[in-house]
DNA sequence: GCCGTTTCTTGACTCATTCCAGATTCTGGA
DNA sequence: TCCAGAATCTGGAATGAGTCAAGAAACGGC
């Protein structure tokens, strides 16, 4: 697990200010994958007193555009972040509880990346979201 | 393109109920591809006159549960619809304008239904999404 | 330590979507 | 064709994630 020290050269990598409310977030999110941002802002008051809710959602969005964190947002679900950015994995979504599973990609290191047909885009990323139920939801539902 | 009487034939095929506001938002549907529910409510309202949001939203939600039409929604993105499910398609979607295009599977049928690990999962959809910029806002953007 | 810029706080606000209760409409069987 | 039961529609109000705006506080280079 990445020590503050690490978030902190992160933010300076990203040349964002250093601040205790990011920081909070960025241990936040790792320590809780998948979190949605209520969470979150639970988590980093928990760690920090009183932070106001815009601030976390400011914060996210920052390290999102600086790409320090993921956000991901499967149909019906509020807003999640992760910060395993470095492998290409996707996810394993339960439709009945929501719950979010990491997957390595199957193929390799970028292969979904290569539609069959651009259509003239310029794609940067291949978001895969695999639906299902998890085992718990498949036993109990009869 | 399929004619009134085929979607009489999915909804009793559904078993559900045949209305007039059903059949005007699966038209709307099949007509404009990726419309988001306030587009639907417009088109289904110039068809039909009046028709309380309320309806649209619960027969988009009936449709969707009955797999009549299927709901997408990316990241940051309304509720969108659409109704070409026979093929295993996929989307492209700007960043910047938030177009959607569909693109066709580069595999071939359900190639990426297989994951790598399940972890147990009963995964019944694989849905990928690339991101990236379309041809008008690539070049409009320094 | 000081100052300019960025970030956080506070509180109100937007808007997609859902909930509720009552009125209406539809379907299958007689 | 008509009826009863069940599903659907209406209109209004509520929910809740996320955003906007203006002033106060914190960061980091000097």
């Amino acid at each position: 697990m990445p020590a503050t020290s690490d978030f902190v050269l992160e933010l300076r990598d990203a040349r964002l200010r250093v601040t205790r409310p990011r920081l909070a977030v960025l241990t936040a999110v790792a320590d809780h994958p998948h979190a949605d941002t209520d969470s979150i802002i639970g988590i980093v008051r928990a760690d920090l007193g009183e932070v106001s809710h815009q601030a976390v959602y400011d914060v996210l969005r920052v390290l999102t555009g600086a790409g320090l964190v993921r956000r991901i947002q499967p149909s019906g679900s509020v807003a999640r972040y992760e910060s395993q950015l470095a492998d290409n994995h996707h996810h394993l979504v339960c439709r009945a509880c929501g719950v979010i599973v990491d997957v390595q990609c199957a193929v390799g290191l970028t292969p979904c990346l290569t539609a069959s047909d651009d259509h003239g885009f310029t794609i940067d990323e291949a978001e895969v979201v695999y639906w299902g139920l998890c085992p718990d939801c498949s036993t109990h539902v009869s």
